[in-house]
DNA sequence: TGACTTTTGTCAGTTAGTGACATTATAATG
DNA sequence: CATTATAATGTCACTAACTGACAAAAGTCA
């Protein structure tokens, strides 16, 4: 493997034999890592367990995921980082006082959109992570680690227009409203459309 | 010891010999401890070298912190206690809608009170955990682990008036704001009066 | 001084995570 | 198809953060 994650292309364009196994071998090793953190929690079930359960070395385990939180954190850091890339595309609307935070606004909701389509696995993932301190605070550096990539993106779209603080005041009141939406999406049991949930709060900040 | 932390009374109030040679060796700990993460870098720094340089054995140590974090993290816990234990002694105002705005936003002030006394001991931690991302994400927990203990306060005194998600959203953006300004506070070299910018930035949310 | 309690060190064990290297499986080429 | 190159895997050895159990040392109090 190149890179921590999977990669590497065949000589064509095709996935080759090697590439369909790595994937697949991540996609068994998450959902037994998944299904043991469930039946017997997050703590009792160890590297070794999972590689048990997918027939691989603990070693092996770690050239898929460098940590035993990355199995359950990585769709966060991953959707975090595709509102990052959709803030990227978005058109910039020049000389509006109100630009950031309309850019804001969308790219919140479209991370909100990718947790909707799929509820399920986040669902999961928030109720094993929410019982373990350790994991708990992995998932809020999942969730705010990137605040300083859209406070720089936000400043190079304005061309260094804005006030550094503001800006950073700005970005990280949007993903708290992003958390506080998304914990209570995740806890409610009724099936509430996050985006709407997340408009609404958005609005309440006046 | 009879708990993680310090305690334990003599028959009479006075603290005997026992008690302030614990408190000794806590803060011996602790100083070696942030010296040597100074000096060598926080992973390069073993709880085998911190208890070699106070001459205890690791067991002890762990007698005292519960991990290694604790020992730059444990302030900020304690600050964020602090806060929490103000905010409980105020007095209600009834029947005002922005009652719980008003004393939340006297409780964060009381926590930047609290990082201004202590600034220099702040600042070091803070920048040993900005470069640690297992410390990061564990400094980020320590700040925001108190919100549903804010949010729950604050729903006792006004009687269970609130919407719970609401409170959330107040607790939490008000959280928010304290984290940014406590991180321009501590990354400025002008040593601007934290207080004052925190009103500034809770003033910006209109 | 002597009985009682707390703190400490020692020891043994578990688990996460990493580097090195030989082995095996896939891919590319003649 | 045979061969060579390359990438993935397993094995081994190691570090470092913890944790439980227990005996030794030190502090407390009568």
């Amino acid at each position: 493997m190149s890179d921590t994650a999977i990669s590497q292309q065949n000589q064509l364009g095709q996935p080759g034999l090697r590439e369909r196994k790595k994937r697949l071998l991540q996609e068994a090793i998450e959902q037994a890592a998944l299904k043991l953190f469930l039946q017997r929690g997050y703590e009792q079930t160890s590297i070794q367990d999972i590689a048990e359960a997918v027939m691989i070395s603990p070693r092996t385990f770690f050239r898929y995921f460098p940590s035993k939180e990355e199995v359950l954190l990585g769709p966060t850091r991953t959707v975090m980082r595709a509102g990052l890339e959709y803030l990227r595309t978005l058109p910039k609307v020049q000389s509006e006082d109100e630009a950031a935070r309309m850019a804001l606004r969308a790219a919140v909701l479209h991370i909100a959109q990718l947790y909707q389509q799929q509820r399920h696995s986040f669902l999961l993932r928030y109720q094993i992570a929410r019982q373990v301190p350790s994991v708990a605070a992995f998932y809020l550096y999942a969730l705010l680690e990137a605040e300083t990539a859209f406070c720089d993106l936000l400043q190079e779209r304005a061309g260094g227009t804005y006030e550094y603080g503001q800006l950073r005041l700005l970005v990280a009141t949007h993903v708290a409203i992003l958390r506080v939406a998304l914990e209570q999406w995740l806890d409610g049991d009724v099936q509430d459309d996050l985006q709407t949930l997340l408009l609404n709060y958005l609005g309440a900040l006046h």
